[in-house]
DNA sequence: CGAACCATTGACCACCTTCAATGCGAGTGG
DNA sequence: CCACTCGCATTGAAGGTGGTCAATGGTTCG
């Protein structure tokens, strides 16, 4: 969920770095970052939970890590996903207020805030990086209200499927082929859909030729402007 | 909005005042902002709109705030309001991804970008004051997402009452007195309902007891507890 | 092959929206 | 002072989008 703003983060890092010099030339959260210690973890296992400290930040090597929210009778409300290349455990200092969850056997990179903050402390351009990213992350959460507030489960769907387009095209990957690493319940929980509803607007999308769905997880994006107006808000299918 | 934050982060400033000497000894954000020069608006004008470029970090002083998004076709998707203390104008450098319009006649302070970065930089106290803040409004955003996600009108409003009497309890003031600076459909476009159906959960309340309603923009609370009982999930009235 | 899990599809229903009318308070002009 | 208007809030009746309940199907893993 991250990786955009650690990628629009490069050329401030980069001219950060150009003026930085002699023995205790500080590192770029990138370098630090690829040091950091794995963790791996199988599918379904938390990375952390709600009130646990926040003790370290992460960035997802591969697999997909759910970040979720709960009423107390269980209603569950997923607030994004995290991909590969993304930094996970943002926010205040103290405890987590959100769920962390893999929906994929996955592995991650432990970077101890401790550090991250006295680097930080050390290198302001790490502290912009790092800033830009909870600033993205605002930005991330301001849109799903939008999409989740005002657009209908068809216009959700079609901007869910185009972000992680846009996504993937970001990093020169296939805008037009989707793979979703997690269930049908984690979408309907983002979106605020039900599983049912999720089903039948794919079904839906599908019967239009906008999407083909070779399996439950693979979407092939056959007509891209059609799907943009839907997201847009140009009337259901 | 923000002033949970930077309530939260005062004890943050004075460690780090009291460490602080010297002719060069930084100044705290709170100490920055009270000198800043105040910008008058009338009800209903615009601070700034998505798109313009990040220039200032306001704080309210009087009045209120609204902070909201909207989709091509009109749709609006209000994210959240500013209060007298609240600090106003994150998000990443560049341009704006919010609209930010006064719901009545305000005053803001208001603090240059350029001057908070310069600063941020000098002094590692305000950076953290900063961050603390920006980790607040994440929170505020996803406590948003799970409430218009998962709860129900009734329970939505509630949720809302009992974020502003809390916001009122911390401040000291009357936590049973609500005053709401903003009109239905501000209220509506934040909890994703419509006029009328804020309209009939106030309504509601009121006929169970549970609230008064003095005039349109006075609420309040007679019965904190089913309130919260409400606001948790426990069924409908 | 059977079990478990997830996805799909259908029928019915409820919550909230839409549409419409009325009320209410503030500001304005006769 | 009262009538008028405008904006906002309230209330009612009807309708639709998405939820609930239930059955079926598909895939993976034992």
């Amino acid at each position: 969920m991250l990786s955009e703003a650690l990628e629009s983060s490069w050329p401030v890092r980069f001219a950060g770095r150009s003026r930085e010099q002699g023995p205790d030339e500080p590192e770029s959260l990138e370098e630090r970052v690829a040091r950091a210690p794995v963790r791996t973890l199988e599918a379904k296992k938390h990375v952390f939970t709600e009130g646990d400290q926040r003790s370290h930040l992460y960035r997802v090597e591969t697999g997909a890590v759910c970040l979720y929210k709960v009423l107390p009778d269980g209603r569950r409300q997923v607030v994004g996903f995290a991909f590969p290349g993304d930094l996970l455990g943002f926010g205040p200092a103290g405890a987590h207020q959100l769920n962390a969850q893999t929906t994929r056997p996955s592995r991650l990179r432990c970077l101890p805030w401790r550090s991250v903050e006295r680097a930080a402390r050390q290198n302001p351009t790490l502290a912009v990086t790092l800033w830009e990213a909870i600033a993205q992350e605002l930005a991330v959460a301001h849109e799903l209200l939008l999409t989740n507030g005002q657009r209908t489960a068809t216009e959700r769907v079609a901007a869910f499927l185009l972000t992680i387009s846009r996504r993937n095209a970001r990093r020169g990957e296939d805008d037009s082929l989707i793979i979703l690493p997690m269930t049908r319940t984690d979408i309907g929980d983002l979106l605020a859909l039900t599983i049912e509803t999720v089903s039948r607007v794919f079904s839906s999308l599908r019967r239009e030729r906008i999407i083909d769905l070779a399996q439950s997880c693979e979407v092939r994006i056959r007509d891209m402007e059609s799907l943009e107006r839907l997201a847009k808000g140009g009337g259901d299918l």
